[in-house]
DNA sequence: CATGAATGAGTCTTCATTCAT
DNA sequence: AATGAATGAAGACTCATTCAT
């Protein structure tokens, strides 16, 4: 017999989840001034005054949000890094953007724009943390291109993890999901492109 | 002796100037949301009262910092098209983007950070705005690409003003303005890199 | 040849009823509270800043709106007056109102919504005044019923000012001229059966 | 014993009912547009910013002033009703009317003066509930006159609520309450007037 | 006299956060 | 832990009135 009360941690636990996920939901949508606790108290399905039991600020359910979008993130290249070549994962990784095309001509990258909300504070402790998460992306493609042997690959991180943030603003500036599709098919043929240098023997 | 005091018709322009000098430099600074009329108001150094004047709400106050960016974006490309080059035109406007690598590096492009913070509204009419000024961007870089004969112009141009965005977001996620020097070198590199196909004789 | 300037006093006191005549219409439309000086002026076509000039408070418009209405009435019961029977005179004043129903229906009696708005004020200066037009259509009123002989004619009066003034609000309040027009009927039947008692030989 | 701290559902509902009360009066002895939510805060001592957690809007309050008036005339009529005779009912209705001649004559009847002020509203949604209210009143009365079997029932009511509003705003803007005595005594000796039809055997 | 502009007090409304139970 | 209710500090916006020219 299957009880449907669950034990107590676990409920807890369960709303708590179900908060980071409302958060990382709609403070992408609605982004973070805009959003009130009490709209990602609903979209919980979680009580208002219930929602301090969890996160003591506003800015704690909003470093939330930023963790769930990091954790997504590490989900992603942690399934790429099963493939065996560097480049296949890369181009991967396009392709996984392209198709979020949708949600990015609607909302952005999540981080992103996450990033550019935080970055207007005076308080500077948010923004870190969402440049933290970029950092990380920069960090693993960074990887990929030092494991093809192509030289500056820090910078060519740069290049491609801009070239993402900048075709998601544009499409979602001009609310072109097309705009994805053009840039990415176009990355992927640089990411083609590119040849290690000849090794000295 | 240059008389202090204005004529009637020139003090009103001069506030509307004033205010909406200030709401495009603290709209880009502070956001949109963290940005109270009172900020805009101690700015211009018109008294909140008296903003109402000019501008019958903030929205009317933001869509002026829009125009405000816009034709300044309209000054320099205009200055740019004293160059006879188009290619060399292109290379200024990457050059002009690098020298401001502090601001972005603080705070972002103006115009591609307003336009993420517009997007996340429900009511969709200052978010058209924006996307507007960007289209500008857009269409002054597709007319160069196309003078220079080459192919998917407009296309050509999503990439540019992509990277530009990209390039501005990173910079200020990450604080360095030097992503805007490497990128920018590297623009500058893709520029001269490109060549019109071969006419037919 | 007509000379279209107008001399300086006929411009002024032509400004002023036109502020007055349109005080007089939109206060009744729209309420005191609901209604701004700049919206008076508007429709007086007058600069607001000049409003000034010739009141010098809000409150005196309103009084200039109260006092138009009470000159209205005055030529209303003047005309009224040329009529032989003071019976004729009564049911013509019916009459009158009947024919407003559908600015009745509307807007209510211009002065008596005036009355009931100014009677909500704490201070007591322009209900008074207010009171005093509904007294001088009382007064007129009473004297027609001293004319016909009949007893209590101040009571009678006050009845039939009465009826008229819950006519109006009725009227108003279910937005149907047809109470006008029906109760109009009664009271010109009421009016025919009034007799006076027999005079003592 | 009685504990002075009640249970949570009571205490909540009970700053509801204190706030509609406070609304109800306030609304009625101010006018709407004199009055602020501070004002109504006040008396039913209530914090200001609590009040939004109770009625979203001040038109919500309005609204629930509204209500709170139409009860009062459902209690009204309800006792009424406990009379046999359909003409008592009729006459015990003006003598409460009358019974309330010092209200009436410094704040009017706080229905119809409700009435008179929101339909200067261009917005036309509570104005109908106002008039709603009323023609409620119109229904009770035109039911007692159909049931006295008296021809145009309904016509009759417009008759009697309507010098009910009449007078009620000649006291109200005399400043009188003698009038509502005098026509009061009138309408007394109207409805015992009244005969129905002999009816054909 | 005329008038565009200025002013500042006041009002509604929102919301993060806290509290009592 | 849980939660409905409470709180007060802003913020956008309005408008009668005044002022400078």
């Amino acid at each position: 017999m299957t009880d449907s009360v669950k034990p107590r941690a676990a409920r807890g636990a369960d709303k708590r989840r179900r908060l980071t996920a409302a958060a990382a939901r709609i403070l992408h949508e609605q982004g973070v001034e805009r959003t009130t606790l009490a709209d990602i108290a609903r979209v919980a399905e979680v009580p208002v005054g219930n929602v301090y039991y969890y996160f003591k600020t506003k800015d704690e359910l909003v470093q939330a949000a930023l963790s769930e979008h990091s954790s997504r993130l590490d989900d992603l290249t942690g399934r790429l890094d099963e493939l065996t070549d560097p480049r296949d994962r890369l181009k991967a990784l396009v392709e996984a953007w392209v198709g979020q095309r949708d949600v990015a001509a609607r909302y952005g990258c999540p981080t992103g724009t996450l990033a550019v909300e935080l970055d207007k504070r005076a308080d500077g402790t948010l923004d870190v943390e969402a440049g933290a998460v970029i950092r990380r992306l920069l960090d693993w493609t960074g990887q990929q291109f030092r494991a093809l042997g192509l030289p500056d690959p820090d910078d060519l991180a740069v290049t491609l993890v801009s070239a993402y943030q900048g075709m998601s603003l544009l499409a979602n500036a001009l609310r072109d999901p097309d705009v994805m599709t053009r840039e990415g098919a176009r990355l992927l043929h640089w990411l083609d492109s590119l040849k290690a240098p000849r090794q000295t023997p």
